[in-house]
DNA sequence: GGTGACGCTGCAAGCGCTTCCAAGGTGCCA
DNA sequence: TGGCACCTTGGAAGCGCTTGCAGCGTCACC
């Protein structure tokens, strides 16, 4: 039924050991066997086995992606990424999911990339210790993104450079009182983004010679739900702040519907940066802290390759980001805060007497 | 060094067979046995080898999926409902990302699924005939998601039941004059959610005894910036609408940005109404249909793993959805595009079969 | 006691490749 | 002309499983 390497040698009156090396690219075949072979190879719409080939070499040029969630925006352009690289390199993505408890307990537990991938890549994954052991115990190559574990090649951006860049875009228009709406800092210790985003947001305002004021700092929970709350609390509080840097534009957003639930506009009232440039930053003309996204799949998958190909040690990258500037921010109105509309009832007269 | 099927059959005392037999559940083996040999696997860590395995028995344990792009929030969802319907019952996830032209070529010219998987996913690509022959000649079970082929199974959402509820919801809040944002309809002929939610937008329209003026349908092409600017061309019309239905919530998106560029206020002077429901959705407060997202890449995989046991011919599923309602939909006010009143009073003319 | 039937197990032949090793040719130099 | 190195090619042994077929006790029943 199917065709086999037998018959390919057959037609092209070689052995199959020939046929193998002629299709592979090895040398020492002569030029006019190849062709031979190959077409031979074409007129018989010949496909190796993949099966028979990994059997027989132990190789399986198939890489397993571990990912939380397929369905959020990041992993996805991650995905993407990897996806074209290791295409271009002649491998495949076996993809796994682990959002859920259940399913990840059963990855970590069952390993099922054991014996059917070359390399592994984990994505966003935070991982407990006996997790790393489990994914070390593979004797794989494997990169991570988005955390970084000794041992393991990583990908990270530079969240303190990122995070003090966009506050000082906000110094830079003249804002003081700058609050930070962060993501709580409960995840496992590799998940450090949190932790120096800080670093940047603090580093920022030291710099520039401004207060520090803990009350600023409000917990959001890297959520939308959460970011709205944040905001509240601090629109709410007795001297708020004419600016906010969230640690995750889906915060920004909650942050965002806050302010104008409160009545208040942004950015006259209060200028918003977020992180990340969500695909729907743009649309809600959010300024944010841009990362390259899809290139962290691709760079990954360069650690991984090199390392299958002996040539690379396990190492790290820190790709840069960029401030991303829209709509959301603007130097802070003269006087702060102090006629503030009477929210809800009264809807915000914006659009018709104040636009423009 | 790895160990094999043989050294677990040695430390059970049995030979490799009975270990094969033992160790996938098959009858004719006695508990005893069964249970030495499963001792020993668990004692040698032992993890059967996919190649060989599927070297021998033809089958791989492997579904390829085949999507336009991972990162747009649709496409996760879907795969990650089939990810995990797969792996319940023992099938890796081949990821393939087609969207670019160059990799789509590629992919339906090489047909790099051949001998790797034993099943076919293609989710909401719109394929040409060319295309379809090429998946039709893998000869595997494939199911289609978004779009139907004839000969291959598919699961769909109901366009048309969706967008007339979504105009009929319209309706009942009283407005007459209606738009439709569009998407092109220049994609092959599969594609047919253009078409049917046209279909279900004039049904709508008709047994509600509305009038239809063609100058309401504009194309937004299926993107944000499309919607934004066929909404700006309906409020810059002689004679706008009170309400728009988009048949996509990006361009819905589109829409919401138009109006409050415009200085209008949704829902105020201008009811929006989506299709999809979006993840954002719910953050910009968009009135929306929602159609199950997950549950179609289980219902596809269950449609594949059925044909895979050879219990089932291909078959189409219709999924329903169901109008979620937020925001962005209200009743008209009294004098549309006037002078704005509380619009509270024309709640109920829903009724109302006078034609306009 | 003979004889199937039946349950359990092992033998061994593949599955379709890759690769080590050896063999045959060729050309070149001594 | 013989010897040698080098380039091509083929033979054949696996890679680690699955499975058809046969063997062998056991039983039940004639």
């Amino acid at each position: 039924m199917t065709v086999s390497i037998e018959d390919v040698a057959a037609r092209a009156g070689v052995s199959t050991a020939t046929v193998s090396r002629a299709l592979r690219g090895l040398p020492n075949v002569s030029e006019l066997t190849r062709e031979r072979v190959r077409d031979a190879a074409r007129a018989l719409d010949y496909v190796v086995s993949p099966s028979a080939s990994s059997l027989a070499t132990g190789r399986t040029s198939t890489v397993g992606v571990v990912v939380p969630y397929v369905g959020r925006w990041f992993f996805g352009q991650v995905i993407s990424g990897a996806e074209t690289a290791l295409r271009q390199s002649g491998f495949d993505l076996l993809l796994y999911t682990v959002g859920a408890e259940e399913s990840r307990r059963r990855f970590f537990e069952e390993l099922p990339v054991r014996r059917r991938v070359d390399a592994v890549l984990v994505l966003s994954l935070p991982l407990t210790d006996a997790e790393v052991a489990a994914i070390a115990g593979l004797r794989l190559p494997t990169a991570m993104v988005g955390a970084s574990v000794p041992g393991f090649s990583s990908v990270r951006i530079d969240d303190v450079g990122g995070a003090s860049k966009a506050v000082n875009h906000l110094i830079n228009l003249g804002h003081q009182r700058i609050a930070m709406i962060h993501g709580a800092g409960i995840e496992p210790a590799q998940f450090t983004a949190p932790e120096d985003r800080r670093r940047g947001y603090l580093s920022a305002l030291a710099s520039a010679g401004l207060d520090y004021d803990s009350s600023l700092q409000v917990d959001g929970g890297f959520t939308l739900a959460g970011g709205e709350r944040a905001m509240a609390s601090l629109l709410s509080s007795k001297h708020p702040p004419t600016a906010v840097f969230a640690q995750s534009d889906e915060m920004a957003f909650g942050a965002l519907r806050a302010i104008r639930r409160a009545g208040l506009r942004c950015p006259e009232d209060v200028s918003v940066v977020g992180f990340d440039d969500h695909e729907m930053a743009e649309m809600l003309d959010l300024t944010t802290v841009a990362q390259p996204v899809t290139e962290q799949g691709v760079l990954a998958v360069g650690h991984i390759l090199a390392e299958l190909r002996g040539e690379a040690a396990p190492s790290d990258d820190l790709v840069p980001t960029h401030v991303v500037i829209r709509g959301t921010t603007a130097p802070p109105t003269a006087k702060p805060m102090r006629a503030r509309v009477p929210a809800r009832s009264v809807a915000r007269s914006a659009g018709s007497s104040s636009a423009g």
